[in-house]
DNA sequence: CTCCATAGTTCATTTTTTGAAACTATTGCA
DNA sequence: TGCAATAGTTTCAAAAAATGAACTATGGAG
């Protein structure tokens, strides 16, 4: 479906980055594991829908890893994959390009150049 | 819309690599100035409604400029800005990715491994 | 005044993604 | 038996994104 240009052709890495929800949702994972619930919480308005649909697609580019415990309340675990933490440099590019460069310009209002201020 | 967790926040980012086309479009522009026929092209399905509506996006963001050289044919040329070059680092962490991890499991088919051949 | 080439725009339609609401499943405990 | 807690699934509707085809705009050459 696509023709990659020489270099450095970044197809496989689409279905993974690609989509509302998924960077949003990785950022979560490097943070640790984490459990559906929690996620559904981090992530707030994501549908319960969404965020399986997500999740297994993760899973199935073996980026995330499920397991599931039984018990009294069961719950499950989704933990990055050796695969998945190889992503971290790619996010630690966007972090510092966003501490660099990320004040949008959205709208620039005409009164002049006010920069947004740092937001962290 | 977004409520970022404490570390990192890369919602600035999401716009501009959020969809379809951004990265693709964004690796095309990596090797220089491109027309937007140059463009339409090398993104081939693309449709003119869809290639000028993410080059219209990527201009607010002031990730692009867009020059336009009136003559004969008139031509259009679009350009990585300064904020755009510096989001060469992702793009290199992206290609350094595909290129160890990059051989997607997609459908495992059960006869054996036989790997897609090297696009290139 | 028409034609060519480039770079779009417009509009209706299709495809894809997301969503909300309600329902299922598991297991121990009261 | 029935409830509580977790983690989903199902169904149908809504919203967003992408598409295709045809049309507009520009300006010099013939």
């Amino acid at each position: 479906m696509i023709s990659p240009g020489c270099p450095g052709a970044i197809e496989p890495i689409l279905t993974i980055l690609d989509g509302k929800w998924n960077l949003l949702l990785l950022r979560e994972l490097f943070n640790g594991t984490k459990r559906f619930g929690e996620l559904r919480r981090s992530l707030h308005p994501i549908s319960p829908k969404t965020l399986t649909d997500r999740l297994r697609m993760l899973e199935e580019q073996e980026i995330v890893t499920r397991t599931l415990y039984p018990g009294v309340p069961l719950h499950v675990e989704y933990e990055l994959t050796e695969r998945g933490q190889r992503l971290q440099p790619i996010f630690a590019a966007m972090w510092m390009w966003v501490q660099e460069y990320g004040a949008c310009p959205q709208k620039e209002t005409d009164d002049g150049g006010q920069d947004a201020e740092a937001v962290m």
